[in-house]
DNA sequence: CAGAATGATGAGCATTCATTGAAAAATGGG
DNA sequence: CCCATTTTTCAATGAATGCTCATCATTCTG
């Protein structure tokens, strides 16, 4: 499996990054600063380097640089948001891509499998709909039926049912959905998971009578397949 | 007759083989730079590639390897040396042949010929009419029909909207279409995408009183088949 | 059964985002 | 080189969405 290497000082990040890349099966390589950063890029032998461009020491854009006169590894950068020059700079010095933070799990996730040019995992092919009972969810137009009726969801609503719905009889933590489906910067006291959870039970439990999202107390939610 | 795209910048050699490219009856295209020679390998139908290992900008061998992202058509690599390096990192990213200059024409024809046997039209046929609803897109004249009604389109719009219907019944993200239908690598703050959605429905959806384009909120663009 | 923990809910505020008009910039034909 | 067309940028607007917070309901524990 692909090797990966994150430079980022921050180790909250660093750890949540690993974590979430190691779960999806590729070899993990941190580096807390630019310096080392350049050092592991060009001496292991990485299939992808993650790199932030704030960095302590060499900053992200000149470690970057300095990778391309000798590597043609992919970069993905890492950017704080709204600054736009680094942006530039950055794909400039030969990044293959950018996201600003903070960002969803899943979104570096496909855009490092883009990188990669790895295909989907056979698991989860994203194009097929997902059916749950008389629930069908059509990934690639992001629309959701319930038999014949268009159920209109907004992106996060949409986000938090696929999610539920691919974790289809395991119970999913508040916590797994703040880290897959919202932002990582998300901790702290927040119940906006309960929130949403209740717009998709108005929206589908609800208005159809069905019971969808289950509650397992003190746990988190869960899917179930109708029996 | 086969299209051929020559991405060359010593213009003296591109006109030569313009010329003899066009004397044996294919159609062809010039590029003078990795950049322009992408965009028309990706935006334009060819059929063939002809690519110099050595260019301004973006050199050849990148120039491949991001062909071979988005598109199976032949290449043929050209490089000014005997460079062993060049040759195995062409033919690694994808291409299909490789010359060394100088060569003899002839040369270059007999495998432009091979080339063209192995691969034809292996792709989706891309001449064939799109038709959505009652819209109907002639891809080799570029037209455009509502009905009987033509609707005449910028190129940019005409692009946008072909791809969009390529694409049908998929969301297609702003970064997606600024990759595809602007210049690649397109980056910085621009509503360029949104501009031009709002040009083709006044031309269509508003015009003709219908639902062609739907946006997505947070996710991007979607055209969706009447059902 | 009372108090504590956990989840559900309603309302309201803040932010983001798409749309739009207008104008600047770039392109291309004559 | 100029003019018309096309492409792109920019900023204002308002609506949709995301989120917080306070309160209410339910379940659990002793």
């Amino acid at each position: 499996m692909a090797k990966i290497l994150i430079v980022e000082d921050e180790l909250k990040i660093a750890r949540f990054l690993e974590l979430e890349l190691k779960h999806e099966g590729y070899e993990v390589l941190i580096a807390q600063d630019g310096r080392q950063g350049l050092e592991k890029a060009l001496k292991e032998m990485v299939d992808l380097v993650i790199l932030d461009i704030m960095l302590p020491g060499l900053n992200g854009i000149e470690v970057c640089r300095r990778i391309r006169m000798e590597s043609q590894v992919p970069i993905i950068m890492l950017t704080a948001k709204d600054d736009v020059s680094d942006k530039v700079a950055g794909l400039d010095t030969g990044a293959d891509d950018y996201m600003t933070k903070p960002f969803a799990i899943e979104e570096l996730l496909a855009r490092i499998r883009v990188a990669l040019n790895r295909k989907r995992s056979v698991a989860e092919p994203k194009n097929e709909s997902l059916i749950i009972g008389e629930l069908k969810i059509n990934p690639a137009s992001r629309t959701v039926f319930y038999k014949d009726d268009e159920i209109v969801l907004t992106k996060k609503e949409y986000e938090l049912l696929e999610y539920l719905v691919r974790n289809r009889n395991m119970v999913v933590s508040r916590e797994q959905l703040l880290n897959h489906v919202w932002d990582y910067e998300y901790f702290g006291d927040t119940n906006v998971v309960d929130v949403y959870v209740r717009y998709l039970r108005q929206k589908i439990d609800d208005k159809y009578g069905i019971l969808l999202i289950s509650t397992v107390r003190g746990v988190g939610y869960i899917i179930k397949d109708a029996q």
